[in-house]
RNA sequence: GCGCCUGUAGCUCAGCGGAUAGAGCGUCGGCCUCCGGAGCCGAAGGUCGCAGGUUCGAAUCCUGUCGGGCGCGCCA
């Protein structure tokens, strides 16, 4: 059974198909249990929050919930601002959170754009819901792609060509000519090759390029981890002996070989390829025990619908090597195409083609493109225009939301300056319509975090705060706040409008958006 | 061939078992002597890819089918 707000307001507040559930194994008629029902809530000890109970066919419970409940509500929300939207935590869980995970070949791109700001979200809904989140990002500085970066760039400061598997972006000139000629002499003067000294000297410092864009964003990662670590420490080594101890690997063709076919996968997999080098498949179970090892309950990935070919494999290695594979879980992000012009814009790195994130940043700043993401579900495959988004991120709903923010901190100014404080109770107030639309969307919140907790999504609380702002500039319209003529009645809806804006705010701040006090 | 995702208004997307299918943008028409017009009001626009099925009830669940995407390496 479920209660639910309906779609049509007449019905009530909230509704409940429990009559209709109940209807077969009761072998009654939905509208006799409903009446029955009906008749314990109007006589029972919560009957005061109720203004009224009805019965609708083919089955519906009705519930309208009494005005001195919601000012309840918002007397709630002034008491106590700042938590106004956070949830009883359901699930206290230690929860890892790894994203973004591009290797430091290359600035960030608009490609990489959609995971730094999914994942981030999540962390925030997740910690509205009283979980503890790390944030952890995943690269590798040591391998052959580092090594190619160092080749590109090194062939750069030589006047030669990039190689052919090489990095042809405008960054890597950038790299040879910031490359300091002490490192360079270091680097030309060993019997080896300098493309692996340059290489390293490159990928830090293109590390430091991609942090400095998450900032930008608002992201901050709690940990780096890097591939090599999980070798050098031995954690790919204990993994390999636990699934050894299981009994799930065996040597085939020279090459290692993970049972993955033993949990339901299509085939086994390589752990130690026939030349003894590990696969990237090692590492990832390597890193599998390393995370638990820190007293992790949960862990997250978020990858781009791309790898989910990967992902039994990595669940039916925790499994086992003896972790619940319920607490591995992986979130997959919809591709997004990225179109110019008509066409899709390829997003290679090696061949220099592609838009980075601050591009975008630059073109539609953080709080659109913050919101362009959290309105649409994960999972699905977007159709991103820059040209359109660049044109429409003056019109983009965040802005009408932010607006009502600012309007509402415009009427707190002219309140002040009127000598009008806000009421600490509104009792009374909500007997006007503008008022009670306006207190019913407010109270809303708390169960919008419960539901974008639940789903992992953020859509729900877009569209609700686009809601609630509609909602506010419909009150604004009918209920003129700011009246010295009426000063009782203008410090409680004063009130109001600090619960909207306190409700709008903290919603915003759910998703990593500012809330402006004017624009 | 197999697996996963996807098809809702002109466009970009919500809704994912309930009572007349929503938003933004776009189009058309109204509203500034009055707390910010980045706003408000109204109109046009949809057989929710198609066909069966389950259910008191299906855009939502199941099956099939057509179209789109991604994946099926001792690559990462």
């Amino acid at each position: 059974m479920e209660v639910e707000r309906p779609a049509n307001l007449a019905f009530g507040d909230f509704a409940t198909n429990l009559a209709m559930k109940l209807a077969r194994p009761l072998r009654k008629s939905p509208l006799e249990i409903a009446e029955t029902l009906a008749g314990a809530l109007r006589d029972g000890e919560d009957r005061e929050l109720f203004a009224a109970v009805d019965v609708a066919r083919p089955g519906f419970l009705n519930l309208r919930v009494a005005n001195s409940a919601w000012e309840a509500v918002v007397a709630d929300v002034l008491a106590a601002p700042a938590t106004w939207g956070r949830i009883p935590t359901v699930n206290p869980r230690k929860v890892n959170v790894e994203f973004v995970s591009a290797n430091p070949t290359g600035p960030l791109t608009v490609g990489n754009a959609r995971g730094a700001f999914v994942g981030d979200l999540l962390c925030r809904v997740l910690e509205a819901g009283g979980q503890t989140v790390t944030r952890e990002y995943y690269f590798n500085d040591s391998g052959a792609q580092v090594g190619h970066l160092g080749a590109s760039v090194a062939a750069v400061r030589d006047g030669l060509p990039v190689p052919e598997d090489g990095y042809k972006g405008a960054y890597v000139e950038d790299l040879a000519r910031e490359l300091p000629d002490d490192v360079w002499a270091a680097a030309s003067a060993g019997d080896g090759d300098p493309a692996e000294a340059v290489g390293a000297w490159a990928s830090h410092r293109v590390r430091g390029m991609i942090e400095a864009s998450l900032a930008r964003l608002g992201v901050n990662f709690d940990v780096w981890k890097s591939e090599a670590s999980l070798h050098s420490e031995g954690w790919v080594s204990r993994a390999v002996e636990r699934l050894r101890d299981a009994g799930q690997v065996y040597e085939q063709d020279g090459a290692l070989w993970f049972r993955s076919t033993a949990f339901g996968d299509d085939k086994d997999r390589v752990i130690y390829k026939s030349d003894g080098r590990p696969t990237y498949f090692a590492a990832d179970i390597g890193y599998v025990t390393e995370k638990f090892s820190r007293g992790f309950d949960h862990l997250i990935y978020i990858w781009g619908v791309d790898h989910h070919g990967t992902i039994a494999r990595n669940k039916n290695a925790a499994q086992a090597m003896g972790y619940d594979p319920e607490h591995y879980q992986v979130l997959l992000i919809g591709w997004v195409r990225f179109i110019a012009d008509g066409l899709e814009v390829s997003m290679s790195k090696r061949a220099g083609t592609f838009v980075t994130l601050d591009d975008l940043l630059d073109a539609v700043g953080t709080d659109a493109a913050r919101w362009y993401f959290a309105s649409r579900a994960t999972h699905v495959e977007i159709d991103f225009d820059i040209e359109l988004a660049k044109k429409q991120s003056a019109e983009n709903p965040v802005y009408y939301v932010q607006y009502a923010h600012a309007r509402i901190a415009s009427i707190v100014r002219k309140a002040a300056e009127a000598g009008i404080a806000p009421a600490a109770s509104i009792a009374g107030l909500l007997a006007g319509e503008p008022e009670l639309a306006l207190a019913r969307v407010v109270a809303q919140l708390p169960e919008v975090v419960e539901d974008a907790v639940r789903a992992e999504e953020t859509q729900g609380i877009t569209s609700y705060v686009t809601d609630l702002a509609t909602q506010f500039h419909a009150f604004y319209r009918d209920a003129h706040v700011v009246d010295a003529a009426e000063p009782e009645r203008s410090s409680k809806r004063l009130a109001l409008a600090l619960a909207a804006q306190t409700t709008l705010r903290n919603a915003l701040d759910l998703l990593g958006i500012s809330a402006p006090d004017s624009m």
